[in-house]
Formats: structure tokens, sequence, C-alpha cells
RNA sequence: GCGCCGGUCGUAUAGCGGCAAUUACAGGAGACUGUAAAUCUCCCGACCAUUGGUCUACGCUGGUUCGAGUCCAGCCCGGCGCA
């Protein structure tokens, strides 16, 4: 690795593969482990860049399928970058758009990352949509993968794409950002082993595809990209389902491919990620950082810190600030419940966020009831900065050799609500 | 005074004689893990209850009917029109 991006880790665990390190990126460090916040349409929703940065948040990760779709990867190369564009002066990621094939394929439809087919469906119910859009989309499948690549469709306005890992990687070299994934095919928990194992030698084709795309990138509007300070790491990602020969499979597979650092991918059953990230992690290489993709539960991440992940990114806390819940040590509290109307005290004592230090239970509960915006932007910028917060006093432990007494402790308290 | 229209669950609405009764909002609760997500789901007359049942309800009082929120009569209240 050279040119502004490198990994060094100043700490590890005894026994156990969690580590404490230092990511270099061309935009500033990363002090691992650490959590990135979400910003798919490159905002963090409801917050302005220095009430991310207040959050304690180090990098921000955007999503290459909605910048494609919305404004274009075109005009956010022309604003400087997605960093530039959005205003943070900090390191970024994008991912690759795989994740959407899973979301708007096998979960199609569905809530929860709980699914129960395979990708490549078609038909089934969606909401939102208005007219012609609506309708089509009621009888046609959002994608449709084959070996080569993935059509979809813009959950915008219904009309057709295609991502191939190439496209992908060229979207991502105009996105600009620091740290940029593979594209990949993220499979249901619940599609049986055979499916597994064929997405999972698709996405290792995919992979070698992604690097060789990064490398000798053909595009003439990514030309530029190459061989200058501003090279971009690329990460590979690990899939393989909760099988351990498969993701033992494709993890050395993976790491044989010389990528800059690794995603960890996969919807997981709670039971399940643990293990995955284990059984992956000891045969990755120890000196590259490891991405694990949309885990942000609060037990999931020591699960995965202590398994040898460095940094995490999830919706949760911002999505859920959305919808009233927001999380204390005890556990999670719905804001929009009665009894906090007359709680005038704040959501979390001893918080020191912005949202806990000037304001009340009673004044979050009314913002909500009235749908004010400021309500999303303060719960918000609580629950960011209590996953954060959370994630670097892991790190802050790791480096006390401190990392299970300080797990047990919080494990302790938390959900006695 | 006469005429017309209307009075339905907190509010606003739907309701060709079989209805504990539509829809929306409000209210109560839950969900959310690489964001189709400021979203989605459930509950919302009372009392029992295992499926299910009993009661009280559509301004009031009567009537017609096996059966009335729905039809009829009178009354009360509100809006509009004419005097």
């Amino acid at each position: 690795m050279q040119n502004g991006f490198s990994f060094q880790i100043e700490k590890k665990m005894s026994r156990q593969l969690g580590r404490a390190g230092v990511l270099h990126t061309p935009h500033g460090n990363i002090e691992t482990p650490a959590f990135v916040a979400i910003g798919t349409k490159a905002t963090v929703k409801a917050l302005a860049p220095d009430q991310i940065k207040n959050t304690g948040a180090q990098v921000v990760l955007g999503n290459t399928y909605h910048l494609y779709l919305e404004p274009g990867e075109k005009i956010v190369k022309k604003a400087g970058g997605i960093g530039k564009f959005m205003g943070w002066n900090g390191p970024t990621m994008t991912d690759s758009g795989g994740f959407q094939v899973f979301s708007l394929g096998a979960a199609f439809g569905k809530r929860t990352s709980k699914v129960s087919q395979p990708p490549m469906l078609i038909g089934r119910k969606h909401r939102g949509l208005s007219g012609t859009t609506k309708e089509r989309m009621k009888t046609e499948a959002l994608v449709k993968i084959d070996d080569y690549g993935v059509n979809f469709r813009s959950y915008k306005d219904g009309s057709e794409h295609r991502f191939t890992p190439e496209r992908s990687i060229e979207i991502q070299h105009a996105l600009g950002a620091d740290i940029i994934f593979a594209f990949d095919e993220c499979t249901s928990p619940h599609a049986d082993k055979a499916y597994q194992r064929r997405a999972m030698e698709r996405t290792h084709r995919w992979a070698a595809r992604c690097l060789a795309a990064h490398i000798f990138d053909r595009h003439p509007m990514s030309i530029k990209n190459m061989g200058t300070e501003k090279k971009q790491a690329l990460f590979g990602i690990v899939q393989g389902g909760r099988y351990e020969d498969l993701r033992k499979e494709n993890a050395r597979a993976i790491w044989k491919m010389n990528f800059d650092g690794f995603g960890i991918g996969g919807s997981f059953e709670k039971e399940d990620m643990g293990n995955a990230v284990r059984w992956v992690n000891e045969i990755l290489p120890e000196e590259k950082p490891r991405h694990l993709l949309g885990i942000g539960g609060v037990a999931d991440l020591f699960s995965a810190v202590e398994n040898g992940c460095d940094t995490f990114d999830c919706v949760s806390p911002t999505r859920e600030a959305r919808t009233g819940s927001l999380y204390t040590k005890k556990g999670r509290v719905n804001i929009t419940n009665a009894r906090f109307r007359t709680d005038f005290s704040p959501l979390e004592k001893d918080c020191p966020c912005y949202t806990c230090i000037n304001f009340t239970r009673a004044y979050l509960a009314h913002l909500f009831r009235s749908q004010e915006l400021l309500g999303y932007t303060l719960a918000s910028i609580h629950n960011l900065s209590f996953f954060i917060g959370l994630v670097k006093n892991m790190r802050t432990a790791i480096l006390d050799g401190k990392f299970k007494k300080y797990k047990d402790g919080f494990l302790d308290t938390y959900g006695k609500i």
C-alpha cells in the first residue's frame, strides 16, 4: 500500500483477534476500531457535516447505487468527489452497490434481513412509488443477476440499469472516496448452500474483475485516478453465508488477490455473525484492515471487535433515530412513549452529546409528536454519538488491555431497562 | 314562522334495512443491522373469554320490521334560504 493509504496496528488483544490501530487515508486518519457513519446519498441524514464531526465520527460511507442514480457520479466527480460535494473533509468510503443486489432482489418487499427465499425472484408488492412505475414494480423484481453483472430497476422511476464489477469500480472512481469496495453479491442467510456456493464463486470472479478494473481502468474518465496521490484503496469482500467451509474458502481466495483491505459481508442471523467473522479473520492477513459491512447491534459490535474487525458501518443509529428509537446505556427507548411527555430529565444523564447536554426527554418527545425536523437531528446526534462512543471506548479498552472488563461491564447493564 | 340540508367512536368522514359500523388524523404499543426507511406493523366502545361470547352504542322519544345508524312521526340542536 502506498500513496497515502496504510494501516498500522497499535495493540493486539491477547488470545483474541481484536486489535487497535490507525488507518491512514488521504483525508486523514481513522483510529480503529471505529464506527463509520452512513451517508448513503452523500448526506448523513438529518446532520450537517459539523454535527457529524461532533458526534466523534471519523469517516462517512456513501453508496454507489444511490449516488449513481441521483445525482449521477459525473456530478459528484465534477464537485470534486463525495467528500467535497457534501462538505465533509474527513475520510470517506463508498459501498459498491452490491448490497442493493440483495436488498432490492432477495429481500424485495421484506423489511428485515430475515429473508426466506433466494435472490432473483420476480414479482412482489411494493409501496411508495406512484402510477405506472408502481404498477410495474408490482409484477417485476427490481434486480436480475447473471454471471457478468446485475440488471436492476431504479427504485425512483423504474428505469432499467446495469452494474458490472467494472462499472461499479468506474463509478466509485468518479465518486472518489478514500476506500472503495469490490462489487459483490450479498446472499440471503436462508439461501441454500448450493446457491451460497454459486454466489460466492461469482463474487470471487467479480472480485478479480474489480481489482483488474481498479488497476487497469480503461475508462478515460478514471485514468487520472491511477498512480497519483489520490489513489483509492480497494477492499475485497468476503461472502459465504453461515457456512464455515465457504467462508474460509472465500477468505483464502480474496486474500490471495492483493486487495488493500477487506470487507466482510453477508446478511446474518444473529447467532451466525460472530462465528463467520472469526472464521474469516483467522485467515485474512492481520496487517490489512477489515471492515464489517452493515453490522451495528451493541452486542454484535463487541463480538466483531474481539473477532478482529477494525471498522463497521450500520444504518441503525441514524435510521432508528428518525423513528424515535433512542439508545441509552440501559437499552433502547421509544421517545414517543406517553411516559416521556412529562419527563424533564435528559435522555441519558452522563451522555456528553449535544442533545443530552441541552435538551430533555419531554422536549424530544414533543418534537417527535409534532414531527418537527429538529427532532430527527437531535435524535441522530445522540444515537450516532452513542455508537461512535461505544466503539471508541472499545478501542481505549483494547489499548489498556481491559477489553473484556469493559465488555462485561457494559453488557451487564445494557438491555436492563 | 315556513322551506331545505344536516346531527355516526377525541376530531373529520363513510355508511342501497343484517353493523360494534368505513377511512384519515389524533391516541396506545412494537419493529428497524453495507438506508426503496422523517418508514413499516399492530391495537384503539365496555366487560368476560380458548376458539368465542355478553352488554351498551350512530341527537332524543316513539313507530314500522324477524331485524333500524339506515324507513316513518314528533321533538331538540346546528347551517343555509325565504319571509
